[in-house]
DNA sequence: TTAAGTGCAAATATTTTGCTGTCAC
DNA sequence: GTGACAGCAAAATATTTGCACTTAA
């Protein structure tokens, strides 16, 4: 499964820095946890996997780092945001904040970028007077190459 | 409840009866809830809200149907990408293909509309060649009535 | 009638919290 | 040195399950 677009590593760790925050040797596990991550995970996940780093950390610690990571906005908590329904999973924040595509046959992530975004979003705030803190605009369907291949979609 | 945009009353309830899936009164209660409320609700609302019509409905019977509907993908439905586990709020599906913006301080949900997606969408097939199965525009920040209210985190 | 559904209570699972000793800065 | 943090254990929440009784179809 495709999409390996490098992320800067340590990104999070210097965004905490740069908050003031302090480092520990637990937050560095989970951080690094979160950032090579390749899929959404759910505290349990996070836990299991900073502790094979760093086996004494403890349950709390790991829900305390994550929610100081969405206070700052740094990850989101779906189950806060639910924008899928299924709640409890973390996953770094900045991926989805770029409008992308996704091609449901092969996988593939493009990003886009549209002024017309932007306009939509000047529009919402103007209009519905809301204070935006973030925008997604995800789109699935078949990409240029998988197109006339792609038979059902569910 | 005034729900200012109608929906199909009942939508729900005939999908499960178009699937020979027996109803109860219970059923029908939580099916009422979900589809009047304006906003996520979580499994604890929907029990409160439920017990008000039905006082004497268990939290067991909830869960039950809400993993019923999931399972039949009424509510909250699938994510597009990673399927998972089971979440802490619900909503009626059709919900989420529209746009819309979540306040994420009093969790309420408005939709919104706007040709500027529609334009987009267009932008996106003509010039990416890609054809759209779905598309979701989603909005967090803070509603009118909100801000101001909504500076601290901590 | 009778399989499916409900309530109840107890079992699990998940997340939070108070406290104390420790470590990053 | 000191205030923020980690670990631990216990509490608070949330969700699931076994079983006997009801009920929709």
């Amino acid at each position: 499964m495709p999409t390996s677009k490098t992320r800067e590593s340590g990104a999070l760790q210097r965004a905490l820095v740069g908050k003031g925050i302090r480092i520990t040797r637990q937050r560095r596990t989970i951080l690094a946890v979160i950032e090579t991550a390749t899929q959404r995970l759910d505290a349990a996940q996070i836990l299991r996997k900073a502790a094979r780093t760093d086996p004494g950390i403890d349950r709390a610690t790991v829900y305390r780092t994550l929610k100081l990571l969405q206070r700052h906005g740094l990850v989101d908590g779906l189950d806060l945001l639910h924008e899928t329904g299924e709640g409890h999973f973390y996953e770094r924040r900045a991926e989805r904040d770029r409008p992308h595509m996704t091609c449901l046959r092969c996988g593939r992530v493009q990003e886009f970028g549209s002024k017309l975004i932007d306009r939509t979003k000047g529009h919402v705030e103007r209009d519905c007077h809301f204070y935006i803190v973030f925008a997604r605009f995800e789109i699935g369907g078949y990409c240029a190459a998988c197109q006339g291949s792609a038979a059902k979609m569910r």
